[in-house]
DNA sequence: GCGACAG
DNA sequence: ATCTTGTCGC
């Protein structure tokens, strides 16, 4: 089986590992994330748990804080303290009576996570950084708005000469990949796929609504998209995933570019444009370009704090969401 | 309380 | 990402 499968039943999979909690025991949110191979996924469980179809019957109410306070729960804190009780689990003061002893954290499990963070060390090893050569004439942004689990992907294109809007797409799909941290392209990437399939006319270069090689592993949704498209990509996140910033961006001394290094490697950059911004956006390649040309792109297309072809796509995807909830 | 992890 | 009203400032 390869790693499609594993994303397309990921949450399917999930469940039956909440199933090996015995009766008479609890377990964690982080013990589960370990379980699944990533301590970052322990809020992708909680939410996973909270979206339970059958309560009780796979035993979410079982899964408690590390801490051994009793943490949240659908039908009510309350009905989740009556259950373990009748399972002769002991609380006092909200908190599991001797929760060392009755904690289980030993899953039987292959890891999906792990398992697909080794498919994007593959992926990374196709990552360029390094200019492709002929100029851009059409680039494009990309974002995705979410209900629950239906997405709506959408993309700006724009003429790079004449810095104007040619066109916008927009479409719909289910996901049910949650959110991880670092593992974002197996939720996104199918969403940016499709959209893609609806345009034409391929763009140039495409701006992404997260990370390119500012990535832990060196491999974040816009470097994966381009791997997979071949397509020239560029990474535009609104807050820091990894790294550290060599320069303090300060307005007041017109510093308003930093490096971002990860264990002194140069990884993108932080970067404050539109006058009304404060915080910086983090720029860096996907794939097909330069650290230089990617903030250089990035940069033409600032007239505020996200570059106009991602704000552009972020409104019309907001606005179909909307149009499809009511 | 601190630090904080794209969307 | 989404949940949400008014409000401060250019």
């Amino acid at each position: 089986m390869g790693y499609t499968s594993l994303v397309k039943s990921f949450r399917q999979d999930f469940y039956p590992l909440v199933c090996q909690i015995p009766e008479g025991r609890v377990s964690t949110y982080g013990a589960l994330a370990r379980a699944l191979g990533s301590e970052r996924a322990a809020r992708a469980v909680g939410k996973m748990l909270n979206e339970n179809p059958r309560p009780v019957e796979v035993p979410c109410h079982r899964v408690v804080m590390s801490d051994g306070s009793l943490g949240g729960y659908g039908g009510g804190i309350e009905e989740k303290k009556r259950l373990l009780e009748e399972e002769g689990i002991r609380i006092k003061n909200g908190r599991v009576k001797e929760f060392e002893h009755v904690v289980f954290e030993s899953f039987v499990s292959d890891k999906p996570l792990k398992r697909l963070r080794e498919e994007q060390k593959r992926v990374k090893e196709k990552v360029a950084v390094q200019e492709s050569g002929i100029g851009f004439s059409s680039v494009a942004g990309v974002d995705v708005s979410y209900s629950n689990n239906r997405a709506y992907p959408a993309l700006s294109l724009w003429d790079h000469e004449n810095k104007e809007e040619i066109d916008v797409f927009t479409t719909e799909i289910d996901v049910e990949f949650p959110y991880i941290p670092t593992f974002l392209a197996f939720r996104e990437l199918p969403c940016l796929l499709e959209i893609l399939e609806k345009v034409e006319d391929q763009p140039d270069v495409v701006m992404v609504d997260g990370n390119g090689v500012m990535h832990p592993d060196g491999i974040g949704l816009a470097s994966h998209l381009g791997v997979e498209t071949g397509m020239a990509t560029v990474g535009v996140a609104k807050s820091k995933l990894c790294g550290d910033l060599v320069d303090e961006i300060d307005r007041e001394k017109g510093k308003m570019l930093s490096e971002v290094r990860d264990n002194g490697k140069l990884i993108g950059h932080a970067l404050l444009e539109g006058k009304r911004a404060k915080n910086p956006i983090y720029v860096s390649p996907g794939h097909g370009v330069s650290h230089d040309q990617a903030v250089q792109l990035v940069k033409s297309y600032c007239r505020y704090k996200v570059p106009d072809p991602i704000r552009r796509a972020h409104i019309e995807a907001t606005k179909r969401r909307k149009k499809d909830e009511r």
